[in-house]
DNA sequence: TCTTTTGTACCGACTGGTCAGTGCAAAAGA
DNA sequence: TCTTTTGCACTGACCAGTCGGTACAAAAGA
């Protein structure tokens, strides 16, 4: 009777895994078809359950969808701030980190990658486009600044534009190499980005 | 009786006016909602035109949609061309140049802009990426080859992910800056993108 | 211990609405 | 005349969301 419809809890109980393969079954299928050619009948029958199991769980397919964005930007999140917690030379070399951790995680969760690029503009998705402002791109904005307060970079240089600059960036060529290049190692893609962005030519 | 159904020809016509409009309106409405979520009813009321219409000059919605892809990455590829073309010093400059054209083209086609993110990587339209990356990607790829060979470049530097990425770069700034910061000129996000690529700082 | 109740999670047939595409006769260019 | 566009009714497939019901485990009686 009382449906529940809210948000995640625990994480390892029935419904967390539950979620956990909609959450999957829905970006695989939204990746290759995009969210409104995808119905939840295709997203029910891959994660292995029954339609109304999805409703039950998220109440719509909006929530869904807004669940998954948000899981993922989290997860993102979460691996970007370690990278930039890690040791570093300067504040380059942090940035240098930020993006092989940006490559690796879309190259981890490819179908992810193309959701957010596809549908990160959406004014549906206002919400989780702010969360992904605030906390992905700030992480880069903040190693942007710190390298023009080490004098690495211009001062007043504009970091808001560069970290956007720099997460398309990383984001489109860890598509472009899943989708066309997947035997190429991300460390050789990260390695031409690192010398675009600040010219570390190594022989 | 017969409806043509064929690719765009003239260009001064009636059909061919009609047929812009279209492509106007469509891009409108699926850069907001996406290809899926956008009727056809919606696109020929926006465009003016009676929905018979639409089937009479394209024949479906797919062979529209696909008819605007091609259409826009045309003009996009044209763009960068000549931008290509014009005096420069140095392939960086031209690099410079090539940035600058995709950052007005994409200025002034918003939606273009977001439906080509949005709709670039999905299998469907494989044909348009496929032309997308021979005339427009390759137009990068070439004054990147030109950079290494003025050893501007490492020699072995992957020129193809860097093309890739530069393209990937200012798409998405292009799109940010007219949702988030349309007041911004275009020469100071261009400036950006130039710093962070070739550090050229000027005080 | 055995029975009954309660709450949670899930199931899947069904419904009401939506939308791509059709058919056609008439009007408007050119 | 021949092409293009209009207006509009219609269809058939498809799909989000609903709803009555099942399964099961844990708690509450008795």
């Amino acid at each position: 009777m009382s449906r529940p419809v809210d948000g995640p809890k625990e994480q390892g109980g029935r419904r967390a895994e539950t979620r956990q393969r909609l959450y999957r079954a829905a970006a695989d299928l939204i990746a290759e078809q995009g969210f409104a050619a995808t119905t939840v009948d295709a997203i029910a029958e891959r994660a292995g359950v029954a339609k109304g199991t999805v409703f039950y769980n998220f109440g719509s397919k909006e929530a869904l969808f807004a669940g998954l964005l948000d899981h993922g930007i989290e997860r993102l999140a979460d691996a970007l701030a370690e990278a930039a917690r890690g040791p570093a030379a300067s504040p380059i070399a942090v940035l240098d980190a930020l993006m092989l951790a940006q490559l690796r995680f879309f190259d981890e969760y490819g179908p992810f990658a193309r959701v957010l690029l596809a549908e990160m503009w959406r004014a549906a998705w206002q919400d989780a486009v702010l969360r992904l402002r605030t906390s992905v791109l700030a992480v880069y904005e903040r190693v942007l600044a710190d390298a023009v307060e080490a004098g690495e970079l211009r001062p007043g240089f504009d970091t808001g534009t560069a970290a956007t600059a720099v997460f398309g960036m990383v984001l489109t060529v860890a598509i472009e190499r899943r989708a066309l290049r997947p035997d190429q190692p991300v460390e050789d893609v990260h390695a031409t980005l690192a010398e675009l962005v600040h010219r570390r030519i190594s022989p």
